[in-house]
RNA sequence: GCGGGGGUACCCGAGCAUGGCCAAAGGGGCAAGGCUUAGGACCUUGUUGCGUAGGCAUCCGAGGGUUCAAAUCCCUCCCCCCGCACCA
């Protein structure tokens, strides 16, 4: 018998598979197509564990289709679209140590790095590292012949027609917009997966109202997320040891933080400095505040940000409570008072808002009730800031002291606000992030205006009620998603798709300078990979891919005649081309992380909706949750992050691949732990030597057989059902558990049919196929199957369905737990087993118990008369019977009709090797039997009763 | 706030649509025993309590209800998680 040795065999089987083409696709009019890909990844690096999970989900897909019979396409690419090409090879420019021993940690060699400098060769290096070291080396089925990437000339080819529809169908409109960028690349995501940054993933872009206090003729600016309590408000904040500056906006002098300053210019065009002012010498000046017609006081405060709005904070300690206990403070500092000669006792918080929870004085309520000692206690004064003001704007209403706003709403009090002070020039609208984030290259990122920012217009009603439409069809998984998906197109507005800047991708059609952005050139793709097989093979170049070139693909559009005069491309080959697409299209099943569910998704499918023809839509959408270390991200610390093909060796490809198809259900977060990989690789293990001890029985058929063959054929049926409906882990379960179980179970029962078992054993090695292809091939190896990859699956037979065997099988189940749970409690020796079948009457009356329950105790009588029954049994029997009928327990096995003794007798050498004991089988009528306690009247029908001493 | 998903034994996790073989699958952990080594093993058994006869009691977030019968259906409450946009 062989070892199960992975590293060899996974070697092995890649390099079949590659030598012998396996994998390769091509249009077969025979067969039914299956077109199915994973969401592409982005040049970011090195991938770790957690993206395979993924592609595996997709490669099991694909696999399981094929063997069902389809043509299988499954394609890949990648997305180096953006700028993190671009930043790393920046990095290594710079000779940046930490991204350098990063590099070389992962596996690339010194002169890698030396060309990795030019950011197409970081793209080319990690193409092919990605197609090598991560997917042909998880054994995926994929066919790299269609690989593509989006930086290519073809590529750029197809993006730009993309848009040219899009504008054609009025799909594009400019306007404004105020987006996240860094200062020294241009625009990027500000999102927790931190893509774009290395800092600050967490941070939301805020809209601010700037209020402009009137100080001389200069303003002073603050700026609130609260602009409805500037009724509130009784004094401004300033740190005494900032430096402010003083910038022209427009006309206007305003002042606020350096820091403020260089974030303003981002949306408000050029702005000039023009002057500084030490906070400190604004202290104790009054400055008329806007939307009301009061003076109010400039205080110091040392808990002011210069990074965080303009660095001058508004006071409202009514509902502020850092407000509060920093006027407390301060009231409380003679010393800070003498020193600024401060009289601020008269200056007392202003009622504004009643909330249902905190009713009015709310900061005050706060602190008490959260016990806050001081300014420091910077987390309790978040947290009584978010209670505060999430009562009181779900809640709120204007108190008589808000003027014309008395009674008001808060919500509504608030836009109204902001609207009139900006309307009357005492605020303007500023944007900044919550908290500080930094570009991967290093640069800080700010919120800046674009005025002229082109838009998809997914807002469009034709086009989200098309694909709402749609969306009911589509075969969407997890369900939660199916039902939410409409709901998300629905509320999907426009969204911008071109940028400016530091950037690989392609030039944005219709206005120089721009770039067509990530997200926007990555939503048709799966309809690209056919046409870029045919650029590989160098059959057709980028330049003859012009506008009437994919019409005539995608569309169906023009005749090949004048397609191939502008194109230079042969009508042939055109023709090629469109069958192929009409072949493969539309796509059945797209694949992607649970981060694409409100991004990715939706455009794919409106985009598809919108270009494409009505029978090109996407048919299905796959949805996986993530793999997590401990306690969230995949780390260093936390696990999963090792390379690859690190973990490829250490736990074997085929263990990873049952990891993730079986140790959860593929729509909830897994925590990544090696323990759990490592029992994977010991599972395949046991199963590959359950196989090898298949091949070595020599027995013949049983009555066993029969159970095992049945057991057998409705999991393969089940398997099936589940795997159709994309239950990939319950598949899993079915053919690495419950099937070896089964045949576990044969074998100790007896069973030894050396036919049947290598019938059986080669089927079930093909179902574990598209979990773990490699161990499958070697193992399929041993009954001469070329390629167990191109086998079909078994199939569910129906006259193998034998519920007879299976009742027996669980009638002998059922009587070795009596037995054992009679040794568990009972003070025997248990040498000597007695089972007592029930009596034919005891058969006979349930029968008729059975036919004709509803009579109920009422059948008695006729019973009496026709049963050839002890009379004291007959009335305690009829009643136990009643009740097991009526309570539906046990049907299946009260219904089956065999000869219990005979079964019994049969599996005697089972009970007995099973109990070490002796075990004797006697009619319970009999008149001869052993039954010192007399149990054997205790009988009843598929119960027997049992003796033990 | 808007939208969605959940709470099952030490842990993970099935079951819930179609109430009844559900003291509740499977895996992990733990414990006992076996094997004497395939060692980051393997095999058996146990893992709510009681019970010297195959049984009984209690149990699926909490409380109530419907029913002959509830983990499953209904109501109320508590708690947790996820998405909310320029991230493929």
């Amino acid at each position: 018998m062989d070892e199960y040795d992975y590293i060899n065999i996974e070697e092995r089987w890649r390099k079949e598979w590659e030598e012998n083409d396996i994998h390769k696709t091509k249009k077969d009019e025979e067969k039914t197509p299956f077109y199915v890909i994973f969401a592409y990844p982005g040049i970011s690096g090195f991938l770790h564990l957690g993206h395979m999970r993924c592609y595996t989900y997709t490669d099991i897909i694909a696999r399981y289709k094929e063997m069902k019979g389809y043509n299988v396409l499954f394609p890949g690419g990648t997305h180096p679209t953006g700028n993190q090409a671009i930043s790393l090879s920046k990095k290594l420019r710079e000779g940046d140590e930490e991204k350098i021993s990063y590099m070389k940690k992962n596996g690339a060699s010194q002169e890698d790095i030396e060309r990795m400098k030019d950011p197409e060769e970081v793209v080319k290096y990690f193409n092919e590292l990605y197609k090598k070291d991560y997917w042909k080396k998880f054994g995926f089925s994929m066919d790299l012949d269609y690989f593509t990437y989006t930086t290519r000339e073809d590529y750029k080819k197809f993006i730009d027609w993309q848009f040219r529809k899009l504008k054609e169908k009025d799909l594009l409109i400019q306007k404004p917009y105020y987006g996240t960028e860094c200062v020294e690349c241009g625009p990027v995501a500000v999102d927790p997966s931190e893509t774009d940054l290395s800092k600050g993933g967490t941070a939301e872009k805020q809209e601010f109202t700037l209020l402009k206090f009137e100080y001389g003729n200069r303003y002073v600016t603050a700026a609130t997320l609260r602009p409805e309590t500037v009724f509130g408000q009784t004094n401004l904040w300033v740190d005494p040891e900032v430096e402010y500056v003083v910038v022209k906006v427009d006309d206007e002098e305003w002042i606020m933080s350096e820091e403020a300053a260089d974030k303003l210019k981002y949306q408000k065009g050029s702005i000039e400095k023009i002057d500084t002012v030490k906070g400190e010498s604004m202290i104790g000046d009054s400055v008329k505040a806007p939307g009301i017609k009061r003076d109010i006081v400039i205080l110091p405060a040392s808990f002011t940000d210069p990074d965080f709005g303009t660095g001058i904070v508004t006071s409202v300690p009514s509902d502020a409570p850092y407000d509060w206990i920093a006027l407390k403070d301060i009231k409380d500092d003679e010393e800070l008072k003498e020193k600024y000669s401060l009289d601020i006792e008269e200056l007392e918080p202003i009622d504004i808002i009643e909330s249902d929870q905190w009713g009015t004085s709310s900061a005050e309520k706060i602190i008490q009730e959260m016990d806050i000692g001081s300014q420091e206690d910077e987390e309790k004064l978040e947290e009584a800031t978010k209670k505060i003001y999430k009562s009181g704007f779900h809640t709120g209403k204007m108190l008589d002291s808000c003027g014309d706003y008395a009674g008001m709403r808060v919500q509504e009090a608030k836009e109204k606000i902001k609207e009139d002070l900006i309307e009357m020039g005492k605020a303007d609208v500023i944007y900044d992030l919550s908290e500080e984030a930094i570009c991967r290259c290093g640069g800080k990122v700010v919120v800046g205006k674009i005025p002229d920012q082109w838009f998809i217009r997914y807002s469009d009603r034709e086009l989200t009620e098309d694909s709402i439409e749609h969306v009911k069809n589509m075969t969407v998984k997890p369900q939660s998603y199916a039902d939410n998906l409409p709901t998300t197109v629905e509320w999907f507005r426009d969204r911008s798709c071109a940028r400016k800047g530091n950037w690989m991708g392609t030039e944005f059609p219709f206005d120089e300078g721009w770039l067509v952005e990530a997200i926007a050139d990555s939503t048709l793709y799966p309809a690209f990979y056919v046409i870029a097989r045919h650029y590989n093979k160098g059959d057709i170049e980028a330049e003859q891919m012009n506008e009437e070139f994919f019409d005539f693909v995608f569309l169906g559009e023009d005749d090949a005649e004048e397609v191939s005069k502008s194109t230079g491309i042969p009508q042939g080959k055109l023709r090629e081309i469109r069958s192929d697409f009409e072949y493969w299209y539309p796509l059945d099943l797209n694949l992607g992380g649970k981060e694409h569910m409100t991004v990715h998704f939706p455009v794919f499918l409106m985009n598809h909706v919108a270009v494409l023809d009505k029978e090109d839509r996407p048919r299905g959408i796959f949805v996986n949750w993530w793999l997590v270390g401990k306690g969230g991200k995949i780390s260093k610390s936390k696990g999963g992050a090792e390379p690859i093909q690190d973990a490829a060796e250490r736990y074997g490809v085929d263990a990873l691949r049952l990891f993730y198809a079986h140790s959860a259900s593929p729509f909830v977060d897994k925590e990544w732990s090696e323990e759990e990989a490592f029992n994977y690789q010991r599972k395949l293990n046991s199963f590959w030597d359950l196989v090898e001890s298949i091949r070595d029985m020599d027995g013949q058929k049983k009555e066993i057989d029969d159970y095992l063959k049945s057991r057998f054929n409705e999991l393969v049926k089940r398997y099936h059902e589940v795997m159709d409906d994309y239950e990939i882990r319950k598949g899993a379960n079915i053919a690495f558990y419950d099937l070896p179980s089964e045949i576990d179970w044969y074998l100790k029962r007896g069973g030894q049919n050396s036919a049947l078992l290598n019938e059986l054993g080669e089927k079930i090695v093909r179902m574990i196929t598209p979990f773990t292809p490699h161990i499958a091939e070697e193992l399929a190896d041993r009954w001469k199957v070329e390629f167990v990859t191109k086998e079909p699956l078994p199939r569910y037979e129906e006259d193998e369905f034998d519920p007879e065997a299976e009742a027996r099988e669980e009638y002998i189940k059922r009587v070795h737990s009596d037995i054992k749970s009679i040794l568990d409690i009972a003070d025997v020796e248990g040498n000597k087993i007695y089972i007592y079948v029930a009596e034919g009457w005891k058969k006979k009356a349930l029968d008729r118990i059975m036919k004709e329950k509803d009579k109920g105790m009422g059948i008695m009588g006729e019973l009496v008369k026709e049963m050839d029954a002890p009379s004291k049994e007959l009335a305690p029997f009829v009643k136990e019977a009643l009740d097991d009928v009526t309570k539906k327990k046990d049907q299946k096995l009260l219904k089956a009709d065999f000869e219990e003794k005979e079964v019994l007798e049969r599996s005697k050498e089972y009970l007995e090797k099973s109990f070490e004991a002796e075990v004797k089988i006697a009619d319970a009528g009999g008149e001869d039997h052993y039954d010192p306690k007399g149990r054997a009247s205790k009988s009843k029908p598929k119960k027997p009763a049992i003796y033990i001493e």
